[in-house]
DNA sequence: TTGTGTTTTATTGCCTCC
DNA sequence: GGAGGCAATAAAACACAA
């Protein structure tokens, strides 16, 4: 080994754990899967002798003799049965399906092993105390691994759903903004056409006396409470204030969204107060505050 | 049977904690 | 400084298609 941590080969018993392993155990008759702090019931380990078979797993690769019959057979059967164990050629052994299954309920109640659990599951696995802790530190990284991939998972279902959301949006945008350049365009075409009609009242007066002052004329043509009074540009209709009015009042439920524009777009939708649309200063108006 | 991919067991080196 | 945890990885065991 290079360096670091100088781990007892696989045919030494311990690990951390003093020697005379036997007498440990016997000294005190630890309790199968004792956890420290919790108090599982008695019955719940009576069976972990009984339900937890190796002979079949022995049979090729372990002495023929099960753990526990060779704990009935004699008194340090395990101090035995780990010596001719570690004498044995060391080859890489999978554990049998009931080991497996044990360490699995234990990994269940407590996914960390304290010394004196792991010694009390090596004893009753017949498995070295390191191989016990080896397979606990595996397991919770394959835990973490299925943790890492269920969170995966969550996100990824959350990130879709959000981004469903905001596409709904992004098309909501777009056919609120096709609507409002629509009825634009309406009232524009509806302005002009009530201007053409306007200067065709005045326009007959202006050609009948060249002699006469075409200014003052036309000007007579208008009403008076056009030229005076706050009413001064009457060029928009009842339906057009009203439609203002009711954007106005209504409450646009985007943040204005700078980013979409050039400046080019920004300066036509803004023009500056002097030349504000009809002669309105644009930042009266919040219509056209908006941004599309 | 064999080649290949996957899973499981075990090692190594580094880090943290007491 | 030792014990133990973790990430990375080696290597054996296993599964399975060709």
């Amino acid at each position: 080994m290079a360096g670091g941590r100088v781990y007892p080969s696989n045919n030494d018993a311990t690990d951390g754990v003093p020697n005379n392993l036997s007498v440990l155990l016997q000294n005190q008759r630890l309790h199968p899967l004792f956890i420290p702090g919790s108090s599982p019931s008695p019955s719940s380990f009576l069976g972990t002798r009984s339900m937890v078979s190796f002979e079949d797993s022995l049979k090729t690769n372990r002495p023929k003799r099960s753990i526990f019959k060779m704990f009935d057979e004699q008194e340090n059967g395990y101090d035995e049965y780990l010596e001719e164990c570690f004498h044995q050629p060391e080859k890489k052994r999978r554990l049998t399906v009931d080991q497996i299954q044990f360490l699995e309920k234990s990994f269940e109640v407590d996914n960390k092993l304290e010394p004196e659990r792991k010694i009390q599951l090596a004893k009753d696995l017949g498995l070295q105390p390191r191989q016990v802790a080896i397979w606990f530190q595996n397991r919770r990284a394959r835990w973490k691994t299925k943790q890492l991939e269920k969170d995966y998972d969550t996100l990824l279902a959350m990130y879709n759903s959000l981004k469903a959301d905001y596409d709904d949006l992004l098309k909501e945008k777009d056919k609120l903004k096709e609507e409002v350049l629509q009825l634009t365009d309406k009232l524009q075409t509806k302005e002009n056409e009530r201007r053409n009609s306007e200067f065709s009242d005045v326009k007959p007066l202006l050609l009948q006396e060249p002699s006469q002052k075409p200014i003052v004329v036309s000007m007579a043509a208008c009403k008076q409470e056009d030229i005076d009074s706050d009413n001064i540009p009457q060029y928009y209709s009842d339906e057009f204030h009203s439609s203002l009015l009711e954007a106005a009042d209504s409450s646009y439920p985007f943040e204005p969204d700078q980013s979409d524009l050039s400046q080019d777009e920004e300066d036509s939708l803004h023009p500056p107060a002097s030349l504000s649309n009809f002669g309105f200063p644009v930042e009266d108006h919040p219509f056209w505050s908006w941004t599309y």
